[in-house]
DNA sequence: AACCAAGCTGAGGGTTTGCTCATATATCTG
DNA sequence: CAGATATATGAGCAAACCCTCAGCTTGGTT
């Protein structure tokens, strides 16, 4: 929405009776399907489209090429997991640093694990290059709605210097995807959240309260 | 080495002579720029031959096909980084807790940003599928490595928790990529591996000297 | 019913890609 | 030097792929 894709990454045009929705939900579900079942190098829009049920000129008349396709079914995803954490950061009214910790962990978290096998999916459609700007507008809002929410904190003084909020917004989305991705660490997953909470607890009291209650200047 | 690829990954030949290791070299050379300039999507044997200086069939004399190519990458890759950090942690001998932070963070991040591009590239090839267990691989030395310093470390008693090891570990390592990876952000890296070293002191700290200094049981 | 969008189909043209193989050159060994 | 081995070449074929287009079906409106 707020990105201007080139033409080659838009779609063609949008569905309007319910049986056409219903068929781009269904090329979306099958273009993740065909990307966790054979990888990005074997993702054919045929293929897509078989799986899909539908025929291939469908599929052309929705997006005009793999790209496209890719590029929109990462746009949705990740306007997903951006949206859920804006909503749940913007909820906290006077957040503890630990709440802080806790609620972005957990929203995000919970946002990607929901559906692991999406999760997944869009890390490997991720991976192309020309959706590397898709990803950095996502980082930002996640930036901004951590930085909102910890400007709200009472043991926040001042607003939250830039390297930090960068560095644990990193850090969580980053340690998730490396767990996620790693299929022998799966079974630890459960314990995983509850670690990067704690984690962030330590990271954000370490950088904002540092000192043993500095009292009021 | 460790790991037992099928035959469809593994090398056909090794080169013996001079020159043959010249040309060797000059392929990995061009797939990383491929890679980097084309993107996994557009990248063909062809292609990597062209950008080598050397034909086709040489090319397909010590690799059955482009997949084999891209395994050797990553492994010949991701085994540098291994084998830095677990010289570097070795090195050790009775470290801090922020020893341990600091060596590590830098360690890696250091073996990361000596060659950007290199790095950028790995982790483009290593969103293939057939990496995974490549990459579990190394990120289990990471582990042991860390662990091991860890548990020479006088601030820590017991066998530091998998849990602890775990993600701390997930979190450097995907923290860096994040950062790495997002063309917007690459600016403030310079001062990321700084914020990364004292989160890690941080939740190290949390996590092995979290009472008083409960005396000895 | 008659009409018109909107939606769907799938064979096939043109292109790209992976890979082979017959041939040629370079290096080594005695 | 002569033979053996290692290395390099690149035209070209089979297969895979992207995408179009002319015609067909479905849903909605009057």
């Amino acid at each position: 929405m707020t990105l201007i894709p080139p033409t080659r990454l838009k779609p063609r045009k949008n569905p309007v009776q319910a049986r056409a929705k219903a068929t781009v939900d269904a090329i979306f579900e099958a273009t993740a399907q065909v990307l966790l079942s054979e990888g990005l190098a074997r993702l054919t829009t045929n293929h897509v489209a078989t799986r899909a049920g539908v025929s291939i000129g469908t599929l052309y008349q929705y997006f005009p090429g793999k790209e496209a396709l890719l590029y929109a079914l990462v746009e949705q995803l990740l306007d997903q997991v951006a949206c859920q954490i804006e909503e749940a950061c913007a909820a906290a009214e006077r957040p503890t640093l630990d709440d802080c910790a806790a609620l972005f962990v957990e929203t995000y978290f919970a946002a990607k694990t929901g559906d692991p096998e999406k999760a997944r999916a869009l890390y490997l459609a991720s991976s192309h290059l020309e959706m590397s700007a898709l990803v950095s507008r996502t980082i930002v809002r996640l930036q901004d709605a951590a930085a909102q929410m910890l400007r709200r904190c009472p043991e926040v003084r001042a607003a939250p210097p830039d390297e930090v909020v960068t560095c644990w917004v990193a850090v969580v989305t980053g340690g998730t995807r490396q767990i996620l991705e790693d299929t022998n660490s799966a079974m630890l997953l459960p314990g995983f959240h509850i670690e990067l909470t704690r984690l962030s607890s330590a990271y954000l009291r370490s950088a904002f309260s540092s000192g043993p209650k500095r009292s009021d200047g």
